[in-house]
DNA sequence: TCTGGGGTCCTAGGACCC
DNA sequence: TCTGGGGTCCTAGGACCC
C-alpha cells in the first residue's frame, strides 16, 4: 500500500462540543455565534438544511432562528480548545506522524501495514466518538489536497458513513468532476473567478489545466495544488508548528466606546493577552502596533480607522513595559468625538528570548528578574484560570467587553462548572 | 442596537551591495 | 554604437486558510 493521508475533520465542531454537554440538542437545530455574538459561524445539519448561510449576521437571522426553535450559543473557546485537545490526543494514538491543522482538523500520515485503510479509518472514527463524544469525517487520499476533498465529499454523502476513500482512479475522476474548482483547498474567491473566466469550472478541469498557465496566473502555490490534484504530493506534513511571526490580539467592543480611559483599559488588556501568547512560545517582540476603528457598518457615523507602530529599543515580552508603550501609541492616534468599535494590538519582529540584542544600559540582572516575574504570573493563571492575576491597567469593570449572551459553561476546565449528573 | 479573530505565503519592484 | 552579473533586504499588495 502507498502511504496515505487521512484528513480527520470534526463535524460542525463547535455545535458538536455544545451537544456533548447538552444531549437534548442532538436532534435539534443548533448554531454557534462568533465573538461578540456577531455572526453565525457554526451550524448543525438541521440548520444548514433550512438554508441559513454560514457567516450571516446574527441580528439579521434572529427572528428566523427564534421561529424555528434553533438553540443558540455564544462562542466558548475555553470549551472548544479543551475538546480539541482531547480529540487530538486520541488521534495521536493511531500514528506517530500527524499535523494538527486547525482547532477541528488533523492530517494523519499512514504508511501502510495497517491493513484496509477504510477499516482503519472507521476504527479511528469510532474511538474518537467514544472517547470524546465528537463525530468526525475522514477523507483518505495520496495527497493532502485530495484528502481535504475526500472529507468534504464524505460529509455530504451519508452512505459512506463518515469515511470517504479517494484513493482509486475511477472514483477520483468522478469526484473531481462533481466538485467545483472553487471548492478545492487553495482556491479562494479570486482564483475561482479567474478560473471561471477561463473556462475552468470543475476540480477535474483544474487538475488537467496547462501547467504554464497555472504557474503564470496562480503562482507556484497554484501549481502545487494542480499537482496534488493529480496525486503527486507537494505539500508535506508539517508536524511541529513554527513559532508565530506575528501575534495579534483584538476584539470588537460589546458597545461603542468613546471615553479614552475605556480604550486605554481595553488596549492594556489586549496587550497583556498578546504578551502572554508571546511568552508561551518563549519569544520577545521587537515592535508593537496599536490600531483603532469605528463601526464601518454605520455609514452615517463619522469614520476613523488607523494604526501606529513603534520599534522597541530592546525586544521584550514584559507586560508592564508593553502596556506602557501601547498606551503611548494610543495617545498618538486617539481622536475625540468618534464612537470606537474595535481596537487591537499586534506584536512583530518576534525572536527567541535569548537572541534579543540588549542596549548599552540594559542589565542582564533586570531582564532575568522581569522574566521570572512574568513566569510566575503565567503559572498562576494557567493553574487557576486566566485573569486570576492581571494588571490594574486592564481595569476592573471592563464595560467594553464583548457580548456573550448565550454562553455555555466551561464544563471541562473549571471545577465550579463541571457538569452534574443525577442518577 | 446588533456585522469575528486570528494566521500564512508569494511576487514585484526598488534600494543597495560587490 | 557599444553600458555586467550576481546577490540581499525591505515593502506593499494580493492571494489563501481556519
Amino acid at each position: 500500500m502507498n502511504p496515505l493521508y487521512f484528513l480527520v475533520d470534526c463535524n460542525n465542531f463547535y455545535v458538536s462540543c455544545e451537544r456533548v454537554f447538552a444531549p437534548g440538542l442532538r436532534e435539534r437545530p443548533v448554531v454557534v455565534l462568533s465573538n461578540n455574538d456577531g455572526n453565525v459561524v457554526a451550524l448543525s445539519n438541521e440548520v444548514k438544511e433550512m438554508g441559513l448561510p454560514f457567516g450571516a449576521p446574527f441580528f439579521k437571522v434572529k427572528e428566523l432562528v427564534r421561529k424555528e426553535g434553533v438553540a443558540v450559543f455564544s462562542s466558548n473557546y475555553t470549551l472548544y480548545g479543551d475538546m480539541s485537545r482531547r480529540v487530538m490526543n486520541c488521534l495521536e494514538g493511531f500514528t506517530p506522524e500527524m499535523e494538527i491543522y486547525s482547532i477541528d482538523e488533523a492530517f494523519l500520515f499512514i504508511r501502510g501495514a495497517a491493513g484496509d485503510p477504510v477499516e482503519y479509518a472507521r476504527r479511528i472514527r469510532e474511538t474518537v466518538k467514544q472517547w470524546t463524544g465528537i463525530p468526525v469525517t475522514i477523507g483518505i487520499a495520496p495527497t493532502k489536497t485530495l484528502a481535504k476533498l475526500a472529507s468534504r465529499i464524505g460529509k455530504r454523502d451519508r452512505s459512506c458513513r463518515g469515511v470517504f476513500d479517494l484513493n482509486d482512479g475511477g472514483r477520483a475522476d468522478r469526484a473531481l468532476e462533481a466538485t467545483g474548482a472553487g471548492d478545492v483547498w487553495g482556491v479562494g474567491r479570486q482564483y475561482a473567478e479567474l478560473l471561471r473566466r477561463n473556462g475552468i469550472r470543475t476540480a477535474r478541469q483544474l487538475r488537467d489545466a496547462p501547467e504554464r498557465w497555472v504557474r503564470r496566473h496562480m503562482t507556484i502555490a497554484g501549481l502545487r495544488t494542480v499537482w496534488e490534484l493529480r496525486g503527486v504530493p507537494c505539500i508535506p506534513l508539517d508536524e511541529l508548528p513554527a513559532p508565530r511571526k506575528g501575534i495579534v490580539s483584538s476584539r470588537s467592543f460589546g458597545r461603542p466606546v468613546e471615553r479614552p480611559e475605556e480604550l486605554r483599559e481595553a488596549v492594556a488588556a489586549y496587550t497583556a493577552r498578546a504578551a502572554e501568547k508571546l511568552r508561551a512560545q518563549k519569544s520577545v517582540a521587537g515592535s508593537i502596533t496599536v490600531f483603532l476603528s469605528t463601526n464601518r457598518f454605520r455609514e452615517d457615523d463619522p469614520q476613523y480607522s488607523t494604526g501606529v507602530t513603534c520599534r522597541l529599543p530592546v525586544p521584550s515580552s514584559y507586560t508592564p513595559r508593553l502596556i506602557h508603550v501601547a498606551g503611548r501609541l494610543l495617545d498618538r492616534i486617539y481622536r475625540r468625538g468618534y464612537r470606537y468599535k474595535k481596537a487591537g494590538v499586534m506584536l512583530y519582529e518576534i525572536m527567541p528570548e535569548g537572541d534579543a540584542q540588549l542596549d548599552l544600559f540594559s542589565r542582564l540582572h533586570d531582564t532575568d528578574r522581569t522574566r521570572r516575574l512574568m513566569q510566575a504570573v503565567d503559572r498562576v493563571n494557567r493553574a487557576m484560570g486566566r485573569h486570576t492575576l492581571h494588571f490594574a491597567a486592564e481595569g476592573i469593570a471592563m464595560p467594553w467587553q464583548m457580548r456573550r449572551e448565550f454562553l455555555s459553561k466551561r464544563f471541562t476546565t473549571h471545577w465550579e462548572e463541571l457538569p452534574v449528573v443525577l442518577a
